[in-house]
DNA sequence: GAGCTGGAATGAAACCTTTCATGTGACGCA
DNA sequence: TGCGTCACATGAAAGGTTTCATTCCAGCTC
């Protein structure tokens, strides 16, 4: 009824002593049938709940890791999101959320947050390639895993190999046939948008062409929107000048790119072909679908929890790894390929 | 260094009591200039951090709000979690996300873990209609409030008149001259599915039709995939008996009829118009843009917040209320209107 | 110089759980 | 009968923070 019951209450109610009930909650098997029922029924009559916090305060540490994402809104990161929590769930550890938002201060927040609740370790896609706040909690002794973002020695992380995944969208577009090329992303501070790019440069030259001639229309943010804007500008081109192909930095802007196109009139991949990038669902499912460099997801999630358990449970012999997994190419309609799931 | 400094190093450090360091971090005007920054001083040296666990247990409650929402990968969830972290944030709590998954025995789990965390409210998007274990919480006075769920008198709940919603989109497809329409939308029992169909049926007689010629397609889950497969079924029937216009429960099913729709060389809405529910982004962004029931999500999730932080501040005089928004009409290509976004 | 005032600092108590060294009693065996 | 063993049960201590009644002290007034 009052949401308050302690073990005290408990205890009392069961004519035992507070370590009996603590017992029977923790290490049943140390207790006597008769004397754990009547704990059971006091504990069921009182609705005691255990206080977690008292119980994490006794303990030293919490039974909890944080995620923190750039953007929930993107299927990306709830892609991976569900790979932690299912190799959490496994190893008996809880998830807790966070969304940066793509926003420094906000992972500032949500750090010392997590620090505060004694978070066993964060897994964090962070917004810019060094801060200086998570190096203080790492300091601290915090266990941490980067997660989409390649790190240096002296840290863990789980990263799929942009580079090649430029190239290999790249390499595909130069190999289908179209001369014109144009890279779509940004902002180009973003280590994914940089290094895509560069990617997709190394597959150029390596055909041979101008490095001058793949152009590159930047943006402002990798969501739907900023698709939409650069297909505006891509439309207004004089039909001779325009890009035959554009490569785009993550599936929302080819998804923004592809549907401006549709509304201009213009055939995809007829009048210009597009590659996106992460293979969420929605390219598949887009009514053009989407040829897409697919990043695996679900195992980035689990692979950075794997590491981040590690971390955790033998801090002494841990030796920090950069995991990359090599993206994969899945051709579809929009470069002409077959239509596949 | 240690991560383990406590208020009692600090005041030592300090050379003051420990009082006068709870002091410095709650009530910082209380204290003498000079004795704050010794205090600061030492906090900074040793790399004190609160330990909240301690606070809380000390405080008898946390600073957090629960959002259990069905489905973290639906955007339209993200989006009312959006809402929430707004309103939640400005009023000084953190939000701890959680998945169920559409799965009741996750629900369960979470449920259980905001209690023992002491949570200090839960919004909640329920798998089912009646969860015995909330009832339970709740009973033992925890505050709740349900989430895109309509409730009885006797809880808060914020949703949107699905029933309105379904019949102004079947009205619409009515008005615009379509003559044979299904119904896309399952498991039936889920109440927004029910709603939304009941409105059609409304809409349906309204116009003097006969009931039994509003088909319905029934699918097993409200996704992508599960709108591609009745995609097929839709394609696999005789044109003059297929509908020239379907309804879906939410904007992935729609999706994913799209998809297949375009794949099996049928034109929309051409050959068929589609309207979604949800007016999640992606509905905009399809390479034809859907026809779709807009929901107010940000709202709804601060309308929930509002009504859940009103109940945990006053309990006593707390009265609960049951917030019905109004759903719109947002018409797209999909059903032969403007491009609009 | 005594007494008062108010700002500043103090430290013990409380929050609830878990652990562990200790206590108790029953039972079997010599 | 006495002793050792075993299975349970006990309760005090610890963990870090906040609160609040108390104490301290410098400065002021009369």
């Amino acid at each position: 009824m009052a949401g308050s019951a302690s073990v005290k209450d408990v205890a009392r109610r069961a004519g035992v002593s507070l370590g009996t009930v603590s017992n029977v909650l923790n290490r049943p098997e140390r207790v006597g049938k008769e004397t754990k029922d009547k704990v059971l029924r006091a504990i069921e009559e009182l609705g005691f709940v255990r206080n977690e916090a008292a119980r994490q305060l006794r303990a030293g540490r919490s039974r909890t890791i944080g995620l923190l994402v750039l953007d929930v809104g993107n299927p990306f990161f709830t892609d991976i999101a569900a790979g932690v929590e299912e190799m959490a769930a496994s190893a008996g550890l809880s998830v807790l959320l966070c969304n940066s938002a793509e926003r420094q201060e906000r992972e500032d927040h949500y750090l010392s947050v997590l620090e505060e609740q004694r978070a066993l370790g964060i897994l964090i896609s962070p917004v810019s390639g060094n801060n200086p706040h998570l190096g203080e909690i790492r300091a601290r002794g915090m266990a941490a895993v980067l997660v989409d973002h390649r790190s240096t020695r002296r840290q863990c992380s789980v990263s799929v190999d942009d580079v090649v995944g430029g190239e290999i969208a790249v390499a595909h577009l130069i190999e289908s046939g179209y001369e014109r090329v144009a890279f779509v992303g940004g902002p180009t501070n973003l280590n994914q948008v940089a290094d895509r790019l560069s990617g997709a440069r190394k597959a150029w030259q390596t055909a041979g062409r101008d490095d001058r001639r793949l152009t590159v229309l930047e943006t402002t943010a990798l969501n739907v929107a900023g698709g939409r804007q650069t297909g505006e500008r891509i439309a207004a081109m004089p039909a001779r000048r325009r890009p035959s192909a554009v490569f785009c930095a993550n599936d929302l802007l080819a998804l923004g790119v592809l549907q401006e196109m549709t509304r201009q009139g213009l055939d995809v991949p007829g009048d210009i072909a597009i590659v996106g990038y992460d293979d969420i669902d929605f390219a598949a499912a887009a009514a053009v679908p989407l040829t897409s460099v697919r990043q695996p997801r679900a195992q980035l999630g689990r692979a950075a929890t794997e590491l981040l358990i590690e971390e955790i449970s033998a801090p002494e012999t841990h030796r920090h790894r950069q995991v990359v997994f090599e993206p994969e190419l899945v051709v579809r309609a929009s470069t002409g390929g077959q239509t596949s799931s």
